[in-house]
DNA sequence: CATTTGACTTGTG
DNA sequence: CCACAAGCCAAAT
């Protein structure tokens, strides 16, 4: 078959362990589609809500979570990530520690 | 087909 | 650390 971009994003986007995360850029990378990191983040405003894609352990490059600090999908993303074992320092992830770049 | 848009990235000051 | 600009590229209008 012929496997859609976004299809090859969803698949490493699902292959990012838990209590890791990755970026856009990086996802966009291991998807084999180097610097389509916006389209990575087209794909994931598209998900349904019910989607089983890990989306919330896809932040962007400088270890924070792309949306307002203030806005419910920023404190729902966040409360996910903590709850798989990532988290915060001061609204910002290490990504020193939690980036997950490939096994 | 031209223009705008966007859950991005990197560099500069 | 924050603000702004330029680069980048697919999808939507």
């Amino acid at each position: 078959m012929t496997p859609t971009n976004q299809e090859r994003i969803w698949q490493v986007i699902h292959a990012i362990p838990s209590g890791k995360v990755s970026t856009y850029g990086n996802v966009a990378l291991m998807a084999g589609l180097p610097r389509q990191a916006r389209a990575v983040g087209k794909c994931l405003s598209q998900l349904p809500n019910a989607s089983k894609i890990p989306w919330h352990r896809v932040i962007n490059a400088q270890g924070k979570i792309s949306f307002p600090a203030d806005s419910e999908r920023y404190d729902k993303q966040k409360q996910l990530l903590q709850d798989e074992g990532v988290f915060f320092f001061n609204n910002k992830i290490k990504l020193r520690v939690y980036l997950w770049q490939g096994e």
